[in-house]
DNA sequence: TCTCGGCATGTGCACGGTCACACCCGACCG
DNA sequence: CGGTCGGGTGTGACCGTGCACATGCCGAGA
């Protein structure tokens, strides 16, 4: 009906449509929150007008009087490999099904300063809560040093529960792994782990220990690495100028494609003369050559629980809270019995 | 000094650190604002006071009475693959340093609705700028019919041009790897293209045909694949029936991937038997089995460059902005002369 | 000496929602 | 038949910030 409504320019409000609609702003408000109370008439007649009007929620206006922000955040470290990825996307999703936005910070995981710089852009869009992705425990410090009081859920087990955890075991599945190359036959087995700041390399590692020394087979100390197939690649030409081992459990896909290539290079057969091992099953995983045994993480589904965790109980005196996702030992071409 | 200021329990405002202060809440406003007019002492007072309170200003009452949000948006499809996900953190990056937020919806290119409400979701919150990195014409149709009023990017070079574009140049990138393999002598090239929807892998796929018929080279129809090393696989394993060729050019480097899996489970040499060459350079790209010859693509500029480009001008009338940013042959050592 | 302009600061309102409360009216109950 | 209850609706304040405007002061120029 009428064209001239709002002032010129400016988006319509509650008080536009309560105008055309012939009711208070009030009304207008109750039929947004779904308020039971409000004839059905009264109320399609707010929404037809709001159609006319395609009026929209002023989000800013909204959170500035609840003081509610429906934003969580998200830090995540290396953001661009398959994993985090993978659940960022997933975090994103069920956010969004759930009436919440999602807001990330990358920081570059080595420099401390940057943890805080996207903790603090973070906290001043006022997150009503936090998903840590970048489990280094440095990050646990900073959240506590800048005071940010908003309920968080960290990604990847931690062994010194901080906050809440939500996780694949990593210790189950690195156990998962090991055991597999020792009941293929393997006694020399290295490790290539991950950075040693990070919680969850850390996780594995101590998974792999464990079962190795669960079945008695004698252990080398592991080698610290960045995660990137660049640095399997150069870990393996070193470790080959020795040449002590039968198998290698990478701490991730990328070191284990690295170091296929570099066992390769050597001239060597994968898995006849050197088995390798992944962690995360990455979805080339299987068009590696040889396709690459690994340990399956379901890194999408980890994202939906952060989000149903985060958002399904807002009580922060709530017991800690710890959940594991079961890994899967995903078996293909690389690894195999040792040749004598 | 004092210890009880504000009403228990809510944040400090302006007002609180006004009173502490003993100035005005304006005056506040403008420290916070960096107006010039203001006395040295005056401001040095009232930064103090906010240390003491732990101010921290409100988003929300300040995107309300500014209409500004300052968030960009981006929508993006497959952000679990190493492309986008590089330009999306350093999108977020550059962003942060801008004083900016930044949001992100993923969609699934496949769903129509998926496209729709992605979009929505980003407008309901008032973003000032958004990125396409999933630029499928529909996006587009998508964002006129909402009626979305914002300034946006696509990244990735569409052919038709809508709105403003930034990109690598894909078609550039196409016939150097084209020109590539005809060099190495290379007659009988297929091309593993994108899914036809993304004008992304149909500039590829321009870039291609344009290379072949400049150079004279009878061509074949693209195969039009789905981005991952599975499609390719298969793909490469149906070709192999006929294997009337011995070159393919897949538009990224996943495919590249599975065709390589496929060549040498058939038991054919690469690139002896068959050159490959993929399009992206993912890090991992350089520890394939035989190490990929690709096109890189400097994802993370191209993000900075979005967000340069987004914040620089927002003047809406500002002329369309074309830009590519060159991309790079890599070889390696999937690409080698024909064996006849 | 008066006016004018610019600096430094204060006053009050607006932004677009939600919340607490008031109000009206009809139904039900003792 | 009066009082209570609850559904449906309206009124006004308030959230925390920025903006327009007003004010007081001081120095320069007429």
């Amino acid at each position: 009906m009428s064209e001239q409504q709002a002032p010129r320019g400016r988006a319509p409000s509650i008080r536009d449509v309560a105008r055309l609609a012939g009711v208070s702003h009030q009304t207008v408000s109750r039929v947004l929150n779904h308020h039971p109370s409000i004839r059905p008439e009264t109320k399609q007649r707010v929404l037809d007008v709001m159609a006319e009007l395609q009026y929209k929620p002023n989000r800013a206006a909204r959170a500035l009087v609840t003081s509610r922000s429906r934003t969580i955040g998200v830090l995540s470290a290396s953001s661009t490999q398959y994993g985090p990825a993978s659940s960022i996307a997933a975090i994103e999703a069920a956010a969004r099904v759930a009436g919440y936005w999602v807001s990330t910070a990358n920081i570059d995981s080595s420099d401390a300063g940057s943890i805080a710089d996207g903790l603090a852009h973070l906290a001043a869009q006022g997150i009503e809560g936090l998903v840590v992705i970048a489990p280094q425990v440095r990050v646990f410090e900073t959240i506590a040093e800048l005071s940010i009081d908003v309920p968080y859920v960290t990604m990847q087990s931690t062994g010194q529960e901080v906050g809440r955890t939500l996780s694949v075991d990593q210790i189950a599945g690195a156990r998962m792994a090991t055991r597999h190359l020792i009941e293929l036959g393997h006694r020399n087995i290295y490790h290539l782990a991950g950075p040693q700041d990070w919680i969850e390399a850390e996780a594995r590692m101590r998974g792999f220990l464990e079962e190795m020394s669960a079945q008695d087979v004698p252990t080398t100390a592991p080698i610290l690495g960045d995660w990137t197939a660049n640095f399997g690649y150069h870990a393996g030409r070193e470790l080959l100028t020795v040449r002590d081992f039968t198998a290698i459990f990478a701490s991730n896909d990328q070191m284990a494609l690295g170091l296929m290539h570099a066992v390769r290079d050597a001239g060597l057969d994968i898995p006849g003369d050197v088995s390798i091992i992944g962690f995360d099953d990455v979805p080339e995983a299987a068009h590696f050559w040889p396709p690459l045994t690994t340990v399956r993480q379901d890194f999408a589904e980890l994202g939906r629980r952060c989000v149903a965790l985060l958002l399904g109980d807002r009580d922060p005196s709530a017991p800690e809270y710890v959940a594991t996702i079961a890994p899967e030992l995903i078996i293909r071409g690389s690894t195999g019995a040792p040749s004598f």
